[in-house]
DNA sequence: TCAATGGTGAAATCTGTATTTCAGAACGGA
DNA sequence: TCCGTTCTGAAATACAGATTTCACCATTGA
């Protein structure tokens, strides 16, 4: 039951004078209801005390709680204008179009979160990563993990102090002990939110570690013990969310890492080659074109 | 200029506590800044006065005032139509062009991935990983090793005999007494191409399992094992490749998969709620909406 | 024409909110 | 590690808003 619906049922039983602050309403809707009392009674021609009176017959207990209801009914239906309009979220998606759908409701993912990310955010996240001298520590929720996995492999070999808070969740906190003042900590959350993470960023925070947390648009509870906050764009209309946003972005700051920290970077790679890429396989034949830095397999 | 566009445009100079204020007008854009000071600072983790310095640093006189340009941008933009679109990302404080030209390299490698991906090999897949009589087994190489987890993670709600190839590559071989014949592989394998992973293949095609290859767009030599080659495009021209496209064909995977066994893996995921999600964070208020499927933590 | 009933808004009240102040914390530079 | 600067939020204050009261007015029916 919309505001409004409540308004239209109740219309014909309202005095006069209440029936103006109906109109009122519903001519502006919902602006004037969101106003302080005295400015809808003027917008409606009428008294405040008339207005309240309205309020109540439409059923609420009191004007905040009307407000109320007016705010989370906008935040419903009109706070992402961008999320309008797109197809509902249909059933019957065993389509042979529902693999291209996906893919198409991900690029849209990337180019939001791309259209919204501060960029300020960015060059700190690569500023702190960049420091060679603090270690840094990767930590993840149950999917998101594996996108920290990620990064953290990247980056391990692009710079040293590279860690990771691997195993159950319950001996995270032991790890912690590791953890000292100054250090980074890149941490992956997006809903539903998982507690023992949000303990983590807490523990961290008390150690004074510098948390960079990439969420999702609603931001995880994290966000209040971050220095950076990065949100991802992560609803595809699905069963599931989707982290391609999450991991764009990993890649993004990898790669700008990598590339600002080249000096030293690469010749740790070079040294890292003969290691770890047991591995003898080249390049593919048309694999690399233009390519001038060094690459690495997959 | 609208409310958004100052907040973004001030955001580089605003001190901690009032980006998070900010943060959290962004992420629910616009109803916190119609709410009363004290709940807007709640809903940011901050503090009133912190709240009312934020405002006053975007440019307006008091909250009141700020209040009152938000209910009148609201009032526009229901007013006109739905062109509610948001204008341009303009120059200013948006991700440096190093980030935005990586995301747009990536969303154009998915439009390429999408275009190219055959359509039968997909149906493929999803009916072979729809048979819940075998088990699949999830592997990949130095990095994409983290998107197999990812979308084992996943799969492992959804159906029974999900495993994955853990630890050194050179524990690998002694797994492979576990598998069957007819049992599924997932391997993820782009440039370079490992050696072991390939070594990995050819034991488990004389065991008689059925793989399933996702690769870049040169093909990883497991390509002759494989009964299903999935090539996804990887160059952005940087340092590093990406294999968001290879999480994005993931995640088409995974929740065509789910969409297609909802009968069995609705009851499933019931009965894991209770058992993995210990944590007790709730989906955030304006989070999930018309959704119809179940939805698990990241 | 006159009560009786219900509707209305001016003014008083009172609740809750915005704003200011200030002491302590965090931070950055030497 | 220290010191000066800036930032931050708890508490105090000032203010604006919602709510209540009540006298007056309009309408209706006798």
């Amino acid at each position: 039951m919309t505001v409004e619906q409540s308004i239209r049922g109740a219309l014909s039983q309202l005095t006069n004078a209440e029936k103006k602050a109906a109109r009122a309403m519903l001519a502006e809707y919902p602006v004037v209801g969101l106003s302080p009392v005295a400015e809808f009674a003027k917008a409606a021609g009428t008294s405040a005390p008339t207005v309240l009176r309205f309020v109540a017959r439409i059923g609420y207990a009191s004007y905040p709680a009307f407000q109320r209801a007016l705010r989370q009914e906008i935040q419903e239906s009109l706070s992402s204008p961008l999320d309008r309009g797109r197809p509902a979220p249909d059933d019957a998606d065993t389509a042979p179009s529902s693999v291209t759908d996906v893919f198409d409701r991900i690029r849209d993912n990337l180019a939001r979160t791309a259209r919204d990310l501060p960029g300020a955010e960015i060059d700190e996240v690569c500023k702190l990563l960049g420091d060679l001298k603090v270690r840094c520590y990767f930590l993840g929720g149950r999917f998101t993990d594996s996108i920290a996995a990620y990064m953290a492999a990247h980056l391990r070999i692009v710079r040293s102090g590279v860690r990771r808070f691997e195993g159950q969740a319950s001996t995270w906190q032991d790890q912690i002990l590791d953890v000292q003042a100054g250090d980074i900590a890149v941490i992956f959350d997006i809903r539903r939110y998982q507690e023992d993470l949000l303990d983590v960023a807490q523990s961290l925070g008390r150690r004074k570690a510098r948390i960079i947390l990439v969420t999702d648009q609603w931001l995880s509870p994290i966000a209040r013990h971050a220095r950076v906050v990065l949100p991802c764009r992560i609803d595809i209309g699905r069963t599931w969310d989707s982290s391609a946003a999450l991991l764009a972005l990993a890649e993004s700051v990898i790669n700008r890492v990598t590339a600002e920290t080249w000096d030293t970077s690469k010749t740790r790679m070079e040294n890292l080659e003969s290691v770890h890429w047991t591995g003898g396989g080249d390049a593919p034949a048309n694999g690399p074109e233009r390519r001038t830095h060094g690459r690495r397999a997959n």
